[in-house]
This record gives structure tokens, sequence and C-alpha cells, in this order.
DNA sequence: GCAAGGTC
């Protein structure tokens, strides 16, 4: 009789893939109870202490609990907000992962050990330590080791499952302390900040208004930006172009000071070049050029594409991504790594993308030999591949927008493979007068990955006629231009994710979440770009629409109905309401220790979380200075309540346009 | 009625 041992994946796609390399591809699979995730039966030799065992592989699908406050917390007028950062938090198995807990609980009774297949990374450690404490109350004594993988190859996984190692109660640490620190922050300013404005009525009367250490940061962006242009004075400037015709070309070159905001100086410099008459070439230099095929594609970058190019919002580019995911069609759409592994088959991959008749005989072509490894960034989140297709799929299997991702995913990808774009540069300098000049020309020599990926282009090339070094010539043409300074644009959504992956604002899974958060909650909405008369819609107008849905909140889950529509193919942008300028408004006048609508607070929590981790403070000792602040902050607000008041009646009651 | 993070 085998001794038995219980592996838990994160997800049922690597449970199914690990079972299938440590069996051999033959298992026996049962249900659990839950829709799902499966049983996966089988016996494998781990060698070392353990030998032959008999194998049971299951899952779970994500975090196994969450947290709350008691029930004497639900109400919220008493007690008040402040009091939930003392509360007692609890932490529960949620509601519909019962029976996940169940079967974890069951199966560990007569194993031996319990090994967790859970990601490599600090969320996927603390699951394991949920999966730990399921396990321990079927069977106290059993032993519990963790598998390190960084990707399902085989050998790898075989490599991970005969050297296991402990789970590390840091990062599980680092992780409780930020689900708890949320909770207390997000619940107590959702509280106070509701409470307070609702009382000034009108519009505002019924209004949620949720404080989230993600949700503030990602609005502040907004405010940012929209103010930066609002508040722009544009600059006169004026400069100095020399044209010349040459072999039927006629040729721009571009002043050296680029440009002066001082007229008469450069009308004095102008004259002196017209004085000097004749030009003299100074530089003339050829040399080879490329444009860089792209890195692949990590889950933001896929947002930003997806938003830039795709004409979707990132939370439904992310839905549709996860689809073709569950559907088998591409790897797991949440990665942060830009560099493929060694072990993975890139040409196999490649090759099962040559029966398309839109890039097969591209993608024949690699396979034939043209084939270029790609580039390697410098993010490896340890856990997942970048995004790749994984299979072909016809496009009549595909509604519109699927196939628009599978198709830019797969593009990408082929892209990836493929070698750089060349071409030859030409730069020329000139001095007339006393002034340098120059051009720059550009001869596209080999597309190559151009071919595949029609979001790049590389069309600004500018063939130049022949200059030599130290000849002189009267140029056609001199002239004075002029132009004023303009004003930054307003947020695109991938300027916003930029934004947050810049400063640490959610991670690649949640950031469209936080985005649609804002927007639901109208502290921010979006437009074409371009259209719009420069001031914010009115928030009492935006509040207008939202009761011609019939009152109720909009299609849960369900961004693919709004999401397609972009009004016809402009780029949108992101404005933030008369609710959005007055809170950071508000809270900016505050003047608390922690601005709430920069990212600061939360790039304070990572600092926190990473010195738990590293073990040079503990848990205990985050959550009490961390408590500490936020009870401090909280009383400041209290305190100057009327500034946050005012600000509201201001922007949104009294219609204020700043 | 409130957060952010996993995942289906």
């Amino acid at each position: 009789m085998l001794g038995k041992i219980l592996c838990v994946a994160e997800k049922p796609s690597i449970a199914k893939a690990v079972a299938g390399h440590l069996s051999g591809g033959s298992y026996q699979t049962a249900n659990t109870g839950h829709t799902y995730t499966k049983n996966y039966t089988f016996d494998f030799d781990f060698g070392g202490q353990w030998g032959r065992c008999n194998v049971v592989m299951t899952c779970v699908s994500g975090h196994l609990t969450g947290v709350d406050f008691g029930p004497q917390y639900k109400s919220w007028d008493y007690p008040p907000p402040e009091a939930l950062f003392d509360a007692e938090v609890m932490t529960l198995v949620d509601q519909d992962k019962t029976a996940i807990a169940k079967n974890i609980e069951t199966q560990a009774r007569g194993a031996m050990a319990l090994f967790i297949w859970t990601d490599c990374d600090r969320e996927g450690e603390h699951i394991g330590g949920e999966v730990r404490t399921e396990a321990l109350k079927g069977n106290a004594r059993i032993e519990v080791r963790r598998a390190r993988f960084s990707n399902i190859e085989k050998v790898h996984v075989m490599h991970a499952a005969k050297n296991p190692i402990d789970l590390d109660q840091r990062q599980i640490d680092a992780v409780s302390a930020r689900i708890e620190l949320d909770l207390r922050i997000g619940y107590a300013f959702t509280r106070f900040q509701t409470k307070l404005i609702q009382a000034l009525g009108g519009v505002l009367a019924d209004t949620m208004i949720s404080y989230g250490s993600c949700q503030f940061p990602t609005l502040g962006f907004v405010v940012d930006r929209y103010l930066r242009v609002k508040n722009f004075v544009p600059e006169k400037f004026w400069s100095i172009k020399i044209m010349h015709c040459r072999e039927d070309i006629d040729v721009v070159f571009n002043w050296r000071r680029n440009h002066l905001f001082d007229r008469a100086v450069v009308v004095i410099l102008f004259e002196r070049c017209i004085a000097a008459k004749i030009a003299k070439v100074t530089k003339v230099l050829e040399k080879p050029t490329r444009k860089f095929k792209p890195y692949p594609l990590t889950t933001v970058e896929f947002q930003k594409a997806a938003t830039s190019w795709l004409r979707m919002n990132g939370q439904t580019a992310m839905t549709i991504a996860e689809n073709l995911y569950n559907k088998g069609f591409i790897s797991y759409p949440r990665t942060e790594t830009d560099r493929f592994d060694k072990g993975i088959d890139l040409k196999a991959l490649v090759a099962k993308q040559i029966p398309d008749n839109r890039w097969g005989l591209y993608a024949q072509d690699l396979a034939n030999g043209a084939f270029k490894q790609p580039r390697e960034g410098r993010h490896d989140d340890k856990a997942h591949p970048p995004i790749h297709p994984i299979a072909h799929c016809e496009p009549a299997a595909l509604n519109a927008d699927e196939g628009k991702v599978y198709e830019f995913i797969t593009r990408r990808f082929l892209a990836c493979c493929s070698d750089d774009a060349k071409g030859q540069q030409t730069d020329v300098e000139i001095e007339y007068g006393d002034e340098n000049f120059h051009t720059h020309g550009v001869i596209v020599l080999e597309r190559n990955y151009l071919d595949v990926y029609p979001y790049h282009s590389w069309n600004n090339t500018v063939m130049l006629p022949n200059f030599t070094l130290g000849e002189r010539f009267e140029p056609t043409e001199a002239m004075i231009t002029d132009g004023q300074t303009s004003a930054p644009s307003y947020l695109t959504e991938a300027d916003l994710i930029s934004l947050m992956d810049a400063n640490g604002i959610g991670t690649d899974a949640t950031m469209a979440e936080h985005i649609a958060k804002i927007k639901e909650r109208e502290y921010v909405f979006t437009r074409a770009r371009g259209g719009g008369g420069g001031s914010n819609v009115d928030y009492a107008a935006a509040r207008g629409r939202r009761g011609d849905r019939g009152g109720g909140r909009g299609p849960r889950g369900g961004g693919s109905a709004r999401g397609a529509g972009n009004g016809g193919g402009g780029l949108e942008e992101f404005i933030p309401s008369k609710l959005g300028m007055a809170l950071v408004d508000g809270y900016d006048r505050m003047e608390l220790d922690i601005s709430f609508s920069k990212p600061f607070l939360r790039k304070e929590l990572e600092l926190r979380m990473k010195a738990i981790c590293e073990g040079t403070t503990t848990k205990q000792v985050v959550m009490c200075d961390s408590i500490r602040q936020y009870r401090r902050v909280f009383n400041d607000s209290k305190q100057r309540q009327s500034v946050l008041r005012s600000s509201c009646r201001r922007f949104v009651l009294e219609g204020a346009v700043q």
C-alpha cells in the first residue's frame, strides 16, 4: 500500500497540467462538489524521503477566504467609522468556496504530506497558507511542503516535485497585513465620506462615495492631468527653417537650437544667416538603423495595446483574454513576464499558426528559417510566461472582439519571433552663418516583423539627395517660422495604466477593475478625444444618464455591451467629474500628512510588505504603525471635514468650473 | 451599502 500525498494548485489549469506531467498522462478524474475543480489521482515517485506515492492533485480557485468585521459593525451609524481601526477582523472561507475547502480537508485525511503548487508570487504564497489551514483541519500531522516552479514545462515540473521547499511565512504575513489594512482604511473612509457628503443633500443625497487605496490615486492621476491641461498657458516661439531642392527632392533643414522664445533674437540670427548666403556641409553620416521588434507581451502591455489599437477598454480586453485562455487558445493572460523561458519550444508554437490564412505564410517563413529568438525584457514574475497563442483558432470560432484580441496576441507573438526591421539612415548637418541645421533621412530596407505587425509603422521615411562633406551651396529658401507650445492631452486609458503601473497602483489583474470602479462611482468619465468644449460635464447631468438606465447599476461584469462601442473610432480620454474634482480638491485642501490623491500611501504599504518579506520588520509592527498612522489621518480628516464639505458644495452643488 | 486581491 503506497503512502498518499495531496497536491493543491492555485487554479484548475495548473492542477491539470501538473497532474498530466507527473502521471505521464494517465490519471483518474473525480468531481469535488465544486464546478471548476477536479481531483486527479495517479502514482508518482517523489524520490528521497517519500518514494513512490499515491497522489491526489486538486486545486483552489484563487483565494479561499475573505475578511470581514463582525455583525456588530454592520451599521453605518454606530459604532462610528473610526472603530473599524481596532475592530476584530474575521477570516472566513468564501460562501462559494466551501466545497473546495471541504475537499482539501477531506483529502488531507490519511495523507502523509501536502504539496502546495500555488503560483510562486506573494499572493500565491498566501493562498498556500489558506490551503495549509484547511488541510490541517483534516489532518493535524500532515507535513506541508511547497513546490517551486516558474513555468509548466515537464522537466521543470518534475524537478519542482522532487525538490520541494517550505512555505514562506513572511510573504504570507505581508499579504495578510495588506488585506487587513485595505479593509480597515477602505471601510472607515468610505463610511466617513459617504455620510459626510450625503448630508449635503441634492444630487449627493444617495451617492456612494467609496475610498480605496487604489481607487483614489487612480482618480488623482486623472485630476492631475486635467488640471495641467486646463491651467496650461501656451507660449509663442520662433524658429528658422532652411529648404533646399536637389535631385527633385525638397530637403528641410531644422535648426539645431530648435526654437527660441524671443522673436527679436531669432530675427537677428536669421539675418546673419541670410547675410552669409552660402551654407557649408559639416557632417554627412550614413549608417544602418533598425526598428526594434516588440518585447514579449505582459498583461500591462496587452491592456495598453488593446485600449490604444483595438478600441476596447481594459476591462473588456481582460475579460476576452480570460475567455480565450479558458478555451485553450492563449496562455495565461495575467503575467508580468516579458521574456520567454529557455525551455519553451517557440518554433512549435509558431508552426501551429501555419494553417491560418492571414498570417500562415508568414509563420511558414519563420518555420523555414527566418525564426529569431525573441528579445528578453527585464521582468520575470517566476509564475507565468509572456502571453502567447497556444493553439490555432479559426476566425469563425470567435466573435468580433475575441477575434481582434486573438489576432493581436498572435501577431505580437509572431513579431517577437521575427527579425527587427532594418533600414539605412542619413544625417546631414550644415553651417549657415553662425547657425547649425540638420536633416535626417531613413530608407527601410527590410520590413521583417512589420509585415506581420500592422500596429507599428515605419512610414516617416525620408529619402535624401546626396550631400558631400565640405561642399558649399546656396539654400533655395530660408524662413522664420512661428508656433506655440501646446497643452498636454487628457489621459487615455493606456496613459492611466502606465501611470498605475509605474506607481504600483493595483496589479496587472486589477488595474482595469480600479479604472472601471472610478467610472462606476462617477468620479471620472470618458469621452472621444477632441470631443466636448474643454470643461467637464456637469455631475448632475452624468447622474441623470445613470437614471436613464433604469436606476440600476450597469451590467455586472458584462463589459462587452458597453466596451465595444467607442463612438466610432476615436481614442477615449479620461475627464474627472465635478464630484471627482471635489474629492481631490477637498482632501488636498485638508493638507493631511499623507495625500490621498497621490500614490504615496499605496507605495508605503508596498514598501512595508517588502520589509516583512525581507525580515527587516514583522507583520505585528507594520499593523501597529500603519493603524496608528491611518487613525491619525482619520482624526485629522474628521476635524477638517468642513473643508471637504465646502469643496463638494462648490464643485457639485454650485457647479464651479474649477 | 464600504477595499484589494486571487480566479471561473
